[in-house]
RNA sequence: GCCCCUAUAGUUCAAUGGAUAGAACAGGAGACUUCUAAGCUCUUGAUGUAGGUUCGAUUCCUACUGGGGGCACCA
């Protein structure tokens, strides 16, 4: 719709003489100034020194009554075009909506291409805390918004399983006594993470042993931290996996560092004139491209994470089979490295550069300040689920006591609202984690769309009991206010992945939620003895299957009942 | 010290250079014998400071102030 505007916004300009030129076509925040607006008038009269109004009412007046499905243009405010859509135009989205079902909503911007989605990126041996969470919900959401484009997407995992961390807790493990055969878990891990980093920190023996611990485990040299090590890195990895399951991620493979720092090293070692020799570490200059120095290989010879994230783009490649465009997810920590390591790789790699994005997302910040697995000072990302989930549970007892709830149904709502938390604001910035709110569900909440999707699928089953079914027959002359937000879905989708933020979609589903409560408290829409009740119920499924659609991109599920 | 990001109601977030700066939570008021009250209706309240560009600036530019991140062997 927005092309066939523009078009005969064009022509008409021709038509009438004057200069083409930039403009937007876009929809009005306000649903009174119409479905369309355009800014062109404006931009023209500053071109050709004329009054706004004046030449809006001229492409008025040539474009009135020959656009289909356009049945009204006004000039407003400062010399807006506003155009508004015919009735029909409502009914055939309305009836595409429920026609597509689950591929309403898709577009072809990246039809038949290869995208390769980086994110999580969690460090075996450490906890898995709510920055993960964070990290996780961006990435899939990235990843969902390529498939809704048509994209063939491969999602994968970057784990960290070796390095200093990994040395900082087996050398807690050792301390604490433990051995490859002993009991093991996560929380253990994660403490003596906490402990190892601790001693790295403030005793110098201990820092001289980790670094010992740390050659040992690369090179694989002695048996009994070989024992520990492989124990860890498996309960490690098996724990994560049951997160990724709850989170609905499913990865389509994993990269370990220790693979990715042999093939670093190598690459840098081969490549001496771009990663020269400097203070005995392998570096590279990013000054001479306005950015700073960065080690890529220390003067042990091991290589850093700029060496391994190096290999990584190439591995990816062996792996995965050629792809069309690759973006890593990360927290904006990284941001700053990754400008020199893409800078780097173009060097090397100038084919994978190019198809390389990073998107460094905001951290999670809390009240009491930041987050950090070196003093244990984090929220499990775990244990804040089912936190949630506990709350989630009270909820439901408490407002339908006919209702037996599963607990897979109360993660399902936290996981909405953390997720919804998440994405809410744009991705870029830092989010700070309310608890209280996320534990209130209410208003602009995950649990909202999740019970507005809920209480649609309740709005059927009574529609079906009084033998009403959808139907488009009998139409009221104005189109509800809901109808003007339903057929937008397809065009924020695209601009969500376009501009790399999600949050668009968020607010467009908060904005149509909140738009079918206030048809649903207005109407009466399950009620056989009412002419337009087929219709309303045509809308009603319309709004569900657009919230299904879209809480799928954001990686939220829409439960039939809560 | 240098580089990057950032600053909107009491709080958490919106607003491709445009129309009266929107929501939600918290605060105040209200409707309901009805398809899910995690809902609906009304209401109080905001662009860090100083300049600049523009017909028009929350948005672009400059300076300042506050917050976050980075600046050689962690990731």
């Amino acid at each position: 719709m927005q092309d066939v505007l523009r078009e005969a916004i064009n022509e008409a300009l021709t038509e009438l003489g004057l200069p083409e030129i930039d403009f937007t076509i876009e929809h009005p925040s306000d649903l009174t100034h119409g479905d369309y607006a355009s800014n062109v008038a404006m931009v023209v009269a500053k071109e050709a020194g004329k009054a706004p109004r004046e030449i809006a009412e001229q492409v008025r007046a040539a474009l009135v009554d020959q656009i289909e499905y356009i049945e009204k243009i006004e000039v407003a405010g400062p010399g807006f075009l506003n155009f508004y859509l015919a009735r029909d135009f409502f009914v055939k989205e309305t009836v595409r909506a429920l026609q597509e079902q689950d591929k309403w909503g898709r577009h072809d911007t990246w039809k038949g291409e290869k995208v390769v989605v980086e994110y999580t990126d969690p460090n075996p041996f450490k906890e898995f805390h709510i920055g993960h969470v964070f990290t996780n919900t961006v990435g899939e959401s990235i990843a969902r918004l390529f498939m809704m484009a048509g994209a063939e997407v491969k999602r994968v995992n970057y784990q960290g399983d070796v390095g200093l961390h990994v040395a900082c807790a087996l050398y807690g493990l050792q301390q604490m006594g433990i051995t490859a055969d002993a009991e093991l878990d996560a929380k253990l891990l994660g403490m003596a993470y906490a402990r190892g980093a601790t001693a790295n920190k403030e005793d110098e023996t201990a820092q001289q042993r980790i670094r010992e611990i740390n050659k040992a485990v690369y090179e694989r040299s002695d048996t009994d931290i070989n024992a520990l090590y492989d124990r860890g890195r498996a309960v490690s990895l098996e724990y994560f996996e049951d997160i990724y399951k709850l989170l609905g991620t499913q990865f389509d493979d994993y990269f370990f560092e220790s693979e990715a720092g042999p093939r670093g090293k190598e690459i840098v070692l081969s490549h001496p004139n771009i990663f020269p020799e400097s203070e005995g570490a392998h570096v590279f200059k990013g000054e001479e491209y306005g950015l700073h120095t960065r080690v890529f290989l220390n003067k042990e010879g091991l290589p850093t994470y700029e060496a391994k994230e190096l290999a990584l783009a190439k591995l990816k490649e062996e792996r995965l089979g050629e792809y069309d465009h690759s973006v890593v997810s990360t927290s904006n920590e990284i941001t700053e490295y990754f400008k020199v390591l893409l800078r780097a790789i173009s060097l090397v790699y100038p084919e994978l550069a190019a198809k390389t994005e990073h998107i460094g997302h905001g951290t999670v910040r809390l009240s009491t300040g930041k987050m950090s697995s070196r003093t244990g000072q984090v929220i499990v990302g775990l244990d804040f689920i089912s936190e949630i989930a506990d709350a989630a549970m009270q909820k439901m007892q408490a407002s339908q006591p006919d209702f037996q709830p599963d607990s897979i149904l109360a993660q399902k709502i936290a996981i909405a609202a953390i997720k919804y938390a998440t994405l809410k604001g744009n991705i870029l910035q830092d989010a700070v984690f309310d608890k209280e709110q996320a534990l209130s569900f209410e208003g602009n909440s995950g649990p909202y769309l999740q019970y507005t999707y809920a209480r649609i699928q309740s709005v059927k089953e009574k529609a079906a009991k009084e033998g009403v079914s959808p139907q488009f027959a009998q139409v009221p002359t104005a189109p509800y206010e809901i109808e003007r937000i339903i057929y937008r879905f397809t065009s924020v989708v695209a601009s969500a992945l376009a501009d790399r933020e999600p949050h668009q979609l968020v607010t467009y589903l908060t904005t149509l939620a909140s738009g079918f409560n206030t048809f649903y408290a207005n109407e009466k829409i399950a009620d056989a003895g009412d002419e337009y009740a087929p219709y309303k119920l045509a809308l009603a499924e319309a709004v569900a299957q657009t919230l299904k659609n879209g809480m799928w991109a954001l990686g939220i599920e829409a439960p039939e009942r809560m």
